[in-house]
DNA sequence: GCGATATATATCGGTAGCCGATATATACTG
DNA sequence: CAGTATATATCGGCTACCGATATATATCGC
């Protein structure tokens, strides 16, 4: 949509990395976890975000471990990466709260029986009264 | 992602429908306009939008004009449709929150001279000690 | 011991959705 | 008369997400 945003997918993994360093599939328990359950990365979108944001210089390899004979790949967050991520939560509360307050403008002005709808009109074909004022 | 939430492009035309019912070319105005700039919905993009919103019954075509011999194809919101986009922006708002709370733990946990990192690690191959610490 | 589940990596094909370009038409401004 | 603004709509291309699949080790229950 042209706007400077990353994708829902980057934006969970990003946060997921906000507070420590995280491997693969600590990454894809952990958005869960800290999304209350809402939000499931999937494995096969992971590893493309992975590589995206590393591309992108906003994650970097932190480490390689072996666990119980497991390799874990650890990335953490640049400083970029921080930025970013700071940047997308701030235009996300800026957009929720936008949203939240057209929705009070909408019920003050749909609800309760339209103040007369103002405004010259030109040409119309007026909304049938039977079912104006309100969301249906 | 797997997550009960709508596009970017689907949220935008919804808080532009919040308040009072608008045409396509509108939308498109007053998208950019909420969003102080940041966010320009495409053209190409808006009534696939509006097309696959109606389908789901968020909005409904609520009155066409003709204005200076120009066409308007006037939207609004269904009670659905105010229902979505106000779950949506309390999944952003609280998504964009769990993203700051966890940028602030990161920065506490890895800025300062980190405290000496603990956890008892397997084999593990450490951080390179001139790029230990911190977000780089 | 064996199958199921959890941990952990990775790839691939299909599809949904956004973008840029393009088309059409009227009104206004320079 | 050309350029810009308003207003609609479509189409091809590309990006990105999803589901399925593959591989490998450890653990748990039977």
């Amino acid at each position: 949509m042209t706007a400077k945003g990353m994708t829902r997918a980057a934006f969970f993994v990003l946060t997921a990395l906000a507070d420590q360093p995280r491997h693969g599939y600590g990454i894809l328990r952990e958005v869960e976890e800290l999304s209350d359950g809402e939000v499931q990365l999937r494995v096969g979108t992971l590893y493309g975000v992975l590589d995206r944001l590393t591309a992108d210089g906003l994650i970097v390899l932190d480490r390689e471990e072996v666990q119980q004979g497991r390799l874990r790949r650890y990335y953490r967050l640049t400083d970029e990466g921080v930025a970013a991520l700071d940047a997308e939560a701030e235009r996300m509360a800026a957009g929720a709260g936008a949203a939240k307050r057209r929705i009070a403008e909408g019920r003050r002005a749909g609800t309760p029986a339209r103040p007369a709808a103002e405004g010259p009109a030109g040409l119309e074909r007026p909304t049938p009264p039977g079912l104006a004022g309100g969301y249906a």
